[in-house]
DNA sequence: GAACATCGTTCATATATATGAACGGAAGGG
DNA sequence: CCCTTCCGTTCATATATATGAACGATGTTC
């Protein structure tokens, strides 16, 4: 934590950002001692929140995040103008497949989830937009790390440890940067219940006018809907998304 | 605006507001004028903001949100653990109508829109999540208004114009009201392009434990895809679901 | 190209915030 | 039933913020 500008607005976000991850809400003193805050400071920060209406406390004294940081936030995706086009191609895609789609952001080592659509069949994956998942266990994010440099890959796994969610999450950095090179093959990677039991996914990058990649599309389906044909059908319909997205942007 | 408890930590909320209706970005100076302040308050109110990432500055000095104020928005509207139910049960009529669908809540004299799903036929409506749009020129909004008393609905409306977005919107009150009591006999709201041209919509009204309002959900499709057909069997399936999710409700 | 605007940044000090300590009420234990 | 503990709230004052004024940089006008 850098030393504040503004500590008062500081420690405001930071209680936000602190609601954000505890959906049941918090109490007073759960709030300032996971933000080490004095309760006197924690309590005038929660009723500025209160007051401007961020934050609304339940009869049982829980603090929680009310729709209007929602509103400010949803509008700030829509602020990155791309998303609107990312969003048609993405159900152009959707159209043929009608399985899970997610577009993400690539943020430090992971992909944050900015939109979705979601499969009409009964079977499907469960998810939502705002999240984070680790780069090196999403097809969002393997797409993301082969459109990088492998140095730069190495770089950042720089003695950070790949966790794993399932057993067959890649722990092993020599493994994942093997399978990135397949994947600067062709563009397009793949995961197999590397995040979640019984899922598959199936994902490409997009890049910025500089060649940095950017934005994810993905599809996710069930395990057993995903065999070598869908792979190949559903990942040419990725790329030729991806590469008209790519035109826009350098039109832009 | 009352009278600040922390008046820091209160501009840097208005000014996320702000950021948040000014997609293209604001200068320092655009800031300060549209919120009051000194130019240094503004300097230093953006610059905590841009450390905490909330914010970031443009080559050309405009300031924008980024996407962390997405990713805490996003997980409030997650917080409010009805979202899963009403997700899956507007699924479930989106299976068999494949016209674009919305959920809302109520927030004044408005509905903010918090959940969609994009029809897949070429011909369908633009929104986003996130909006807000009046309560009398939509089905959601019209299908609140009908389940609250009409003292309610005329105490609402005291003194406020019911400025017509097209040809289309009701902007008398009696008239309002009298299309209200026709849906509370029904229990569906129907809206007639009186939000935007050739566009219609069928919407309920989803009540709390209390028999208050609190979401609702909306069909919106080209008026030239909805008839009196479609007005009933959409209906029909949007009342199942209103029940559906009003018996969850309950048993929370 | 000189004079003038306009904008962002810096800084000293008047003003508002931060917080330890004290208070009061609620809950739990003996 | 009293004592103890744990919360949330209030308050005085030590500390940090807010801002007018001054500065430097950039762009504009004539």
């Amino acid at each position: 934590m850098a030393e504040a500008i503004n500590r008062s607005l500081q420690r405001g976000l930071q209680l936000l950002e602190l609601l954000s991850e505890h959906p049941e809400g918090l109490e007073l003193h759960e709030v300032c001692k996971a933000l080490e805050l004095p309760k006197s400071s924690g309590h005038n920060l929660l009723q500025q929140l209160v007051q401007s209406r961020y934050v609304r406390v339940s009869p049982h004294g829980k603090y929680r995040l009310t729709l209007k940081a929602f509103e400010v936030g949803a509008s700030a995706v829509h602020a990155t103008e791309i998303s609107q086009v990312l969003r048609q191609y993405m159900q152009e895609v959707f159209a043929v497949c009608n399985e899970t789609m997610h577009c993400g952001v690539l943020s430090g080592r992971e992909v944050l989830y900015i939109d979705k659509i979601e499969s009409t069949q009964s079977i499907r994956m469960a998810s939502h937009v705002g999240i984070r998942m680790p780069l090196y266990a999403t097809a969002m994010g393997k797409a993301f790390l082969a459109a990088m440099p492998e140095d730069a890959v190495r770089a950042l796994f720089q003695g950070v440890p790949l966790s794993p969610l399932t057993e067959h999450t890649i722990t092993v950095l020599d493994k994942l940067l093997e399978q990135l090179r397949e994947i600067r093959q062709t563009g397009i990677a793949v995961e197999d219940q590397e995040n979640a039991v019984n899922v598959s996914c199936i994902g490409v990058a997009i890049c910025d006018r500089e060649g940095k990649p950017a934005y994810a599309l993905s599809i996710s389906a069930p395990s057993f809907r995903v065999n070598r044909a869908e792979i190949d059908a559903w990942g040419k319909l990725l790329l030729r998304a991806k590469n008209r997205v790519e035109r826009v942007l350098k039109a832009l």
